[in-house]
DNA sequence: GTGCTATATGTAATCGATTACATTTCATCA
DNA sequence: TGATGAAATGTAATCGATTACATATAGCAC
């Protein structure tokens, strides 16, 4: 049977004193005798009270839950973010709610509903395809200064984030292979109005420039960070007369999809073609060829993330405007197996 | 600027009615008449007014959310339920809340701890390793009505669930590799504990008596889901004087470490040995080679875990008790690239 | 028109915690 | 001793929606 659950008043009685005791027994201890204090904690426990987070809620104002925006929850690179946010939160008391943009934007929901029902105190968004006019809504009704971005990023909007160096990620990528000894170098982008598929299409291709290698138009196939859109642009890489020796994806997903076409079309990665991938996913390391891939840092990712929304809420509260300076946070180039000589 | 919220209060103002005929108007709008309830909801729109959710919360002892209990979120098959769940509920009036067990079990917050702070009306399980203690937790404070297991199962425990047929599935992936023409089948498992490494062992075991195929207790071998642990089983087997010809693993992660390590080591899938998995993850057809396994029907899966869930709530409410016979949902064999006929 | 019922709407208590303000307690010092 | 101020605690208003109960209105039969 469900007993009934303890109010706090009726920690209040039972330790002899009034709600605003056992209320600040649990929010200011220090104002509280020694004394008091015990005797209140000590009826806390023999009652099994909880505070009720609706009354709190209701009553300071504010959710205790935060809400992670998600493009795709399949997408092992996101859920492991969402890790990372999970886990940054830890203890802190705060709930994590989690939505799909899909779902939403189909339901006919809004995402700024939930600011709007008083169900969260901040944001954490992963998807930069943000339309202009839900973005619009965020700042009519006030709460744009309680959302950061992770990964990616809005576009034109000067919103806090959080990011990998993109650029030296693909530098890194392209880099690697020049000093492997490859000159023709393709590259599978993400979708074409994404904020990543830019910053690492331009960092490929600087580097390219940089180290003067053959640049050919449909050596840029355009993707869009899905193990599909990976086999479709190794179909396509499969009927090119001038082949690139090797390929830059934007994805470690794109880089499965691409390496599966290829094999199975009897090219041999990485004797024939090498691969380079972005993210460094769990199962990068087990892929056969093991995946050479840009590492992104999944957890400090997440850390910052949080920390910097902590921060924005904080602000928010005291009225304060927010340096919205983009955190960047470092990559690595992961050498395994996929990437190799060229094979003259 | 964010301008003031508007309340209850206000629309009611607008509209020249009480605060009662706007709650009826959202609630039980046929309860007004045609005239008031247009009234309202034009008070509504010009108000943009929005229930405050903690309110409601508060006085109707609801909290508008489930969570989700996932044992690892860096997990694609898990996190690919969860995209499942969070789709069944779609415009539903519920927030889905997530939460890792690892996190929970070392920061000393109970789960319980999520009803007890009137913060959640139930929660889906996706880990069947919940402790004896916290599973008495549940029932010493009622709330075990408003919980269900999916994909796993709390071992010896009659709560409602929503489970695969694992062991039929085992069973398909080993008819399949006999109808192949493989006699030396081995197994990798999950870890000990677990309900899903049982039926699946089971399963498996049953149907290779049933074929008389011959048994070394060295063909069973001790994993835990992961792909290191399939690295780990490939080891084992590699070392082995009598090789099986054929592995079913107990999840595509575990088969994927295992296919990484043989071919690392010179052998050849499926030329030399068969690979089948269990759960079918997206990547598993775009590996090499690609995955032969019994698929798990994620959104199915979801879907039942959700309206599960929403009976039991809907039982508890009105303490009635409620059926705990399991539901299961049928698996397929998805047969790809990794079994083949043996190379004898 | 009166009485009765059914339908529509209003009034005000309520959910449980927080906190501004009021009051009490207590130590300190002239 | 009594005055003074600081520290500890209590009283009660408050957050915003829901809903039991009360009241008003309309429809209908006689």
């Amino acid at each position: 049977m469900a007993q009934k659950i303890a109010r706090i008043q009726d920690v209040a009685r039972a330790a002899g004193v009034s709600t605003a005791t056992v209320s600040r027994a649990l929010s200011n201890p220090e104002l509280l005798t020694e004394a008091t204090r015990q005797t209140v904690f000590a009826a806390i426990r023999s009652t099994g009270y909880r505070v009720n987070r609706a009354a709190r809620n209701l009553r300071t104002q504010q959710a205790g839950a935060i809400l992670v925006l998600v493009p795709n929850l399949g997408n092992p690179f996101f859920s492991q973010i969402l890790a990372g946010i999970s886990a940054a939160f830890g203890s802190r008391d705060y709930s994590v709610l989690i939505a799909d943009t899909k779902d939403h934007t189909t339901g006919g929901k809004h995402v700024v509903d939930y600011f709007l029902d008083a169900q969260i105190d901040g944001m954490i968004c992963l998807d930069g395809a943000i339309s202009p006019e839900e973005l619009q809504l965020f700042e009519d009704n006030g709460v744009s200064g309680k959302i950061v971005f992770a990964c990616e990023w809005a576009h034109d909007v000067a919103l806090p984030s959080v990011r990998s160096d993109n650029v030296r990620g693909a530098q890194l990528a392209v880099r690697h292979l020049y000093d492997l000894g490859h000159r023709k170098i393709a590259h599978i982008t993400g979708p074409q109005e994404n904020v990543l598929t830019h910053a690492r299409r331009e960092g490929m291709m600087a580097e390219r420039t940089r180290l003067e290698l053959p640049a050919r138009e449909e050596w840029i196939i355009r993707g869009d960070f899905s193990l599909d859109s990976g086999r479709k642009a190794g179909e396509q890489i499969l009927a090119m007369n001038d082949r690139p020796t090797a390929v830059f994806c934007c994805s470690d997903q794109v880089a499965f999809g691409l390496m599966s076409t290829l094999t199975s079309n009897g090219l041999r990665v990485p004797e024939d073609i090498s691969v380079v991938g972005f993210d460094d996913i769990e199962l990068s390391e087990f892929y056969v060829p093991a995946l050479t891939t840009v590492r992104q840092d999944r957890r400090e990712l997440g850390a910052r993330a949080v920390s910097l929304l902590l921060d924005c809420i904080d602000a928010s509260q005291s009225s304060q405007t927010f340096a919205t300076e983009p955190v960047i946070v470092d990559v690595d180039l992961v050498v395994r197996a996929s990437a190799a000589a060229p094979n003259w």
